[in-house]
DNA sequence: GTTGTGACATTAT
DNA sequence: CATAATGCCACAA
């Protein structure tokens, strides 16, 4: 049996980062609608808490042809990640508000989103 | 191998 | 509430 531990990876096989994002474009796409999660929530769903930077990376690079709700992905707190004003905070805004989500001084209008998070890993929804 | 950066989170000040 | 410092995971130079 070969010890090759520098290229433990087999040719064709997924990269660490391609199975993490898989993982993470299913965690966001398993968000109920009219409901919101964190980064750091769906790392979490997506069994990698405390990679709340790799969701960002995630749904950065994640194919439009999977429709991914990334607008139901805010930063904790259920502050908008994007600078109020740009073109994707009211994009974000937009989508949030059309499943009835409020929106105010570039935060969702939700008492608490850690428990919105919550029920996602742990309820039914 | 080091440094800088990013759709973030937490903690300290 | 605003800033700064760390931690986190991955990528680009």
């Amino acid at each position: 049996m070969v010890v090759d531990r520098s290229r433990q990876r087999q040719a064709g096989q997924p990269t660490r980062r391609q199975a993490r994002c898989e993982a993470i474009w299913r965690a966001v796409a398993a968000i109920p609608r009219g409901s919101v999660a964190t980064y750091g929530g769906i790392a979490a769903s997506a069994g990698y808490p405390r990679a709340a930077r790799l969701v960002g990376y995630a749904l950065k690079t994640a194919p439009d042809a999977l429709k991914l709700p990334w607008h139901r992905v805010v930063a904790a707190g259920g502050r908008i990640v994007f600078a109020q004003g740009s073109r994707l905070h009211r994009e974000q805004r937009r989508r949030l508000e059309s499943e009835g989500i409020t929106v105010r001084r570039g935060r969702v209008a939700v008492a608490r989103v850690e428990d919105l998070d919550a029920l996602l890993w742990g309820s039914d929804g």
